[in-house]
DNA sequence: GCCCACAATGACAACGTTGTCTATTTTACT
DNA sequence: AGTAAAATAGACAACGTTGTCATTGTGGGC
């Protein structure tokens, strides 16, 4: 049925090896037998099975594992690796896990054993796991993380980084610069170091300014909308009343907004809310979220590169790489000032 | 490194072949044999290898195929698939695509080809189009559509449809017994049957209730969030006012909330808005958003388990199956008449 | 007690690739 | 021109499984 490397080397008139060598850019195939094999190979639109491959060594698909509940975000991560992927021809196999499980390592390496996968792409909060590292590391298992930090987090082994605190930093200074003392901080789940990155850089924003760190404004919690909405809610009637809120991400933000409307607090003249993804919702709420933007698919465009330079010359031939999300502003903030207008 | 077959067979004093049939639960080993090899499959920890199981011949993946920009949609039908083929012991492949695209078959073929996948699950609107299934029927490939339409659509292959229809009468039902008459629809791609369905409901509906079809008040356009903005507007400012919105989905839902938002049109109180899908964002919005609920992690797992039948046992073995949106009622929707309070 | 049928097990080929080794041709240098 | 080295091409094994066929043992019917 399918064409097999056989059925293009009879057509071609060459032994099967040639045009094994010749799909595989080996290089050491003359100019006429290259032309011919190539033709035939059109003629016939012939594709190489993967299985046979892999089965003989050569993996060509790699593994996407994450533990998110946002969908945006694992599908822009997914279109990101998808897109490398495709380009470089290898399948992506994906695996959803819960980074709280017990056996998750167990399931990590059971998928790997049965689909054979070449190499992994890990997301937090499971690439931000020592054990998982560790574990992946002893069976000589190649993989890049996606993980928060400024400058190369460390050297266990190539990443993606994405410089949160400085993010963070320049929304609050940001919000500062609108006049705004009381901003709270809304954090995210603590197992995703993003979250404390994000709070390290509000903090020092603050710092900087000489504005005192009120704990009463700094709420951890998860990165839902449904804590965001319970968290402003306290907020709101709590003793100290923000002007501002730093929302860990856009749907704490949606939250915060949901929250704000119910009690009948107007955005962003009577409060002022900025995000953190630049989320579709961040575009379609009413008024539009500022938020910080990271270049979700980007990121995981070049991790996927990477993951494969890595799968083909090792850790040592590739440098790990920072991401800086930008500030949009837009329509939730406003200078504090107008309050009393 | 990894155990393979015989070494188990080696561990347990058998030929690997016997292993073989252990595993794959032929049941015509000895007892005493069979616990044998069963524990040593245990301490080896041993994972058959899918690569030489799928180049022998027996597909152990199937593949996804979609065309939705709609990352929640796009999520939950993975969600839903992935956890039937966990269940079952099949891997996933993902191919997103682009239905207008001109090599739609020649890529949906090459990935087939690629990947030896065994089945494929479709989704709208790929599942809609009779070329690409007229193709995969020639070449004999199993599948599984998902698609819009009411009671057995037709009779090509097994599906798994959702009665649209029906949904969007209920939906239309409703706003008529608010009082509403001036109900506005807009329509999502052309390309997708969901939203000719829908429009069939809501048209079926306003004419059992004798009221007039405005054809002002039917817009088409896209299932976007901008095309909503941009026909509410027009809309808005049209010579006839509606009263209610139907919107095709919870995207375009947003754009009319958003667009009344922006008009200084209050929601209900002013305007009534019905989405569909039952989208995060339907209950992220203020106010709360009626619509109709799509089980669509269900639909996923439902096809796939249907799919995975086809495979093993064939087309026969297997009957299409329907499933039916219920209408949510939230803050969206008012009764006419408080308009005038 | 003999033969046949049937159940249980094993030996071996095949799936479509790539790696390794060997054979042939060409090139380049003395 | 002769020879070594390099370039090119092919033969064959191997990857880990399952299908096919052959072999062995076991029990039942005559």
């Amino acid at each position: 049925m399918k064409p097999t490397i056989k059925d293009v080397a009879k057509l071609a008139g060459v032994s099967f090896k040639t045009v094994s060598r010749v799909v595989n850019k080996e290089g050491t195939v003359g100019q006429d037998l290259q032309e011919k094999v190539m033709k035939a190979i059109k003629e016939l639109n012939y594709q190489p099975n993967l299985s046979a491959r892999l089965l003989r060594g050569t993996a060509s698909s790699i593994g996407f594992i994450y533990d998110n509940p946002n969908s945006n975000y694992v599908i822009d991560m997914q279109r990101g690796i998808l897109g490398e992927c495709h380009r470089q021809g290898y399948e992506l196999v994906i695996h959803p896990c819960e980074a709280k499980s017990k056996t998750i390592i167990d399931e990590i390496i059971g998928m790997v054993d049965r689909s054979r996968v070449g190499g992994l792409v890990l997301t937090p909060p499971v690439s931000e796991m020592p054990e998982v590292l560790s574990v992946l590391n002893k069976r000589k298992l190649k993989y890049v993380r996606i993980l928060s930090g400024a400058n190369p987090p460390d050297t266990i082994s190539p990443c993606v980084f994405i410089d949160d605190r400085t993010a963070a930093y320049k929304i609050t200074q940001y919000l500062i610069d609108l006049g705004h003392k009381a901003i709270a901080f809304l954090g995210g789940d603590e197992a995703h170091k993003s979250s404390t990155e994000r709070m390290e850089g509000y903090k020092a924003a603050l710092k900087d300014n000489k504005i005192a760190i009120d704990k009463k404004l700094i709420v951890g919690g998860e990165y839902s909308f449904e804590s965001g909405v319970k968290r402003t809610r306290q907020l709101l009637n709590g003793p100290t009343k923000p002007t501002a809120v730093f929302a860990c991400n856009d749907e704490i933000a949606a939250g915060t907004l949901f929250a704000a409307r119910i009690q009948g607090v107007e955005v962003p003249q009577q409060l002022s809310i900025v995000g953190f993804e630049d989320s579709p919702f961040s575009r379609q709420a009413w008024p539009n979220l500022t938020t910080a933007q990271q270049p979700i698919r980007t990121i995981a465009q070049r991790a996927t590169s990477l993951l494969i330079e890595v799968m083909k010359h090792g850790e040592k031939s590739v440098e790990s790489e920072g991401f800086y999300p930008e500030l949009i502003v837009r329509d939730s903030t406003c200078p504090v000032a107008s309050r009393k207008g």
